[in-house]
DNA sequence: ATTGATGGATTGTTGAACAATCCAGTTTTT
DNA sequence: AAAAACTGGATTGTTCAACAATCCATCAAT
């Protein structure tokens, strides 16, 4: 249902010539100084990105330029483009000569991106954070509780992901937030396996909790040391979901 | 000297005709299984990287597209895809309509950069490491004291950097690598106008020693303090240099 | 001095072309 | 029959040429 036909495009093209008044996609952060309008390869890559998210595209799934190129309405170079973007975030692979295809994480990439978040998000709640960032954490731990009061499981697992990018927002810095994204979306682009069991992040309900608690108190070591512990915790179940 | 008009050019293209046996720029890392031969984009990122890292491009300077693609022998699409790379990187910035510049570090940069690298390298020292590990810090600091010896300024940025990698690659992560190897990058992008006091990183060298000593004494958590106090008075330092 | 054209330069995007490479299926060889 | 060599088709890698959209500096007009 989300738009795989109706097209990326914006103005140009040889080919063009009807003239609908600019999709409203993007609305909120149009007029912002100076920070200009995304490209059409932006946008295809921020379309792909959703279907990965989504798992409308699973891992190992094979991306053909032609195919994309056509169903979004762009030419194969703007894909090509796209692809770069995606590669760089590790979301796509690119085989020399053979394609581009969905990343698939391995065992070892597992441990690899819990190694990354335990530096980040460790350190992080360890250098605290003003009154609003703690609030944004806590406003994570109640929107999980909502989710699970509600039987809501996806709304959980995005909940999930608010409660740790809360934490990293901490530090407030702009390259330690898009990285922790990426590493997320990396994730996310594997959960879809882990997500069949339902009660997957309902454990996490707790943990979350407490670790806010310590947040709010000023215990920033102890923070630290339960934060630390559940992401050991959950690697542990991780890697027990997927081979190895 | 560092080929300007060589060309990047390695096998097709319509206008080509010559016949050379493709110029020895991989003979090492050729036949790694699977994993292939960089294509032409990737070339061209690298070389640009190159340039970036040694100062041929300064902070702010146009990289225009039909030049750069001229230069390298190259379609300006395969440049297009080069700077997608770079962008990702935050090595270069892409003004829609305007064009690509060598990114610039702002003030606020800089404190980002380091909030980015004592989250990495402190969360790797703190882990520790395998003696061959290890041994490879120690090898940057002797690296670094005879750079010194011999008076060359340029060895003893390159092994202070050798340095802070060797800490990072402790904790034998993939990602936190190349992140810290993009940090670094950045680093290096603004440090052109900080080398010239000749002695900016002599003073780190007794501290990268102390720093090496607590690791190879298995004191952890000293380590870790050590180099939190060293990456804040660099910050200061690097905040000194630059504006405010 | 501000405002408004004008034109040139550069980017954004497209479409078409072709060489290089890979792959699966088929033919040949042993 | 198993292994090796040869197909042809599909897809990627790269180039080129074109044109719309946008920016920018210069100049003209108010």
């Amino acid at each position: 249902m989300t738009s795989s036909e109706s097209g990326i495009r914006g103005r140009s093209g040889t080919a063009h010539s009807g003239s609908e008044p600019a999709a409203g996609l993007m609305s909120g952060a149009a007029a912002r100084l100076r920070i200009a309008a995304p490209s059409v390869a932006d946008r295809v890559a921020a379309e792909l990105r959703l279907q990965l998210a989504q798992g409308m595209l699973l891992p190992g799934a094979r991306l053909t330029e032609s195919t994309i190129a056509e169903q979004l309405g762009v030419s194969r170079n703007t894909v090509r483009e796209a692809f770069a973007e995606l590669a760089g975030e590790r979301l796509v692979i690119r085989q020399p000569n053979r394609g581009v295809f969905v990343a698939t994480l391995e065992a070892g990439d597992v441990h690899d991106v819990y190694t990354v978040r335990r530096a980040i998000e460790v350190s992080a709640i360890r250098g605290g954070g003003s009154p609003e960032r703690v609030a944004a954490v806590r406003a994570a731990v109640e929107e999980g509780k909502a989710a699970a009061a509600a039987n809501d499981e996806e709304g959980l697992g995005n909940a999930n992901q608010h409660f740790h990018g809360a934490i990293v927002a901490l530090a407030g810095s702009r390259r330690l937030n898009t990285i922790m994204s990426q590493v997320l979306a990396e994730m996310r682009l594997f959960f879809h396996k882990a997500t069949v069991d339902a009660h997957f992040y309902r454990g996490y309900l707790a943990d979350n909790e407490k670790i806010c608690l310590a947040l709010e108190a000023g215990e920033l070591d102890r923070a630290g040391d339960l934060l630390l512990a559940y992401l050991d915790r959950s690697e542990k179940k991780q890697g027990a979901v997927h081979g190895k």
